[in-house]
DNA sequence: TACAATAATGATACAGAGTCTCAAAAACGA
DNA sequence: TCGTTTTTGAGACTCTGTATCATTATTGTA
């Protein structure tokens, strides 16, 4: 039961659907390119309600930027450090998170797998 | 097999045993504090060597920095989002982890299984 | 509808974390 | 010792993301 504000602005919504349409992992930035005419501000603020809601998914990533994706099945990520290649992984950790975390005392509202090494490719490449 | 520089600089040392004593998850501004009269760009590279070497470890959170720490048992984290607390979880998804990774082609080097939510002090405070 | 209150947006100044450049200092090697 | 390489520090700079605030759009109501 999230409990942000649920409304959808028109922004968030036009963010949305660039997300759901991209298929890919995306940067605040390269969202704001694709919303021509809209402001920075705008752009980060519906990125975060969005994540309050649990609508999209953001990634903070080694390198110090975030992603965002539309969120679909649960998966984790695997992040190339030759080509920055950034991989969706289907597995599912968050039960058995969930679970440990539990135990601890915390609870989770968000868990988040990566890793990080090279891609198939880079290795065959090399 | 790191394949990074494998020298420690003096400078290099002295991070090191500045994460190694302290037992606590530190960002990099909290580090250069520790050492007066150190330039801040000697701090970061530093930083970024002994992560390449393997000795310390580099947790990239969702809050935008970084914080580092000296490599001792391998262990998840939890981010509280109330109190900003990280806790180290003793459990170890690395092996499974790697097998999934491996079916996948990648090779890993590093993997960093995270959650967020709200932590045991927290709840039980409000 | 008209009007007031509230929410959303955009421009831009600002902040924080980390990087780049370059010259000085230190370490190294012959 | 003396020249070469490495390390370091100061500070300018870049890149993400935030805060401020006036403008615009939406909403609710008389
Ligand atoms: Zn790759
Ligand atoms: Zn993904
Ligand atoms: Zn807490
Ligand atoms: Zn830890």
């Amino acid at each position: 039961m999230p409990r942000g504000r649920e409304k959808i602005t028109p922004l968030m919504h036009r963010v949305l659907q660039t997300l759901s349409a991209s298929r890919v992992h995306l940067t605040a930035e390269e969202i704001l390119e694709c919303l021509e005419g809209v402001g920075r501000a705008t752009v980060y603020r519906a990125l975060d309600r969005l994540c309050e809601q649990g609508l999209i998914n953001r990634l903070s990533l080694e390198s110090g930027t975030s992603v965002y994706e539309y969120v679909r099945e649960p998966h984790m990520h695997f992040v190339c450090r030759e080509c920055g290649n950034l991989y969706d992984i289907p597995a599912e950790f968050a039960s058995s998170l969930e679970q440990i975390m539990t135990k601890c005392g915390h609870s989770i509202v968000k868990t988040d797998v990566t890793a990080y090494g090279v891609c198939k490719n880079c290795r065959m490449a090399e």
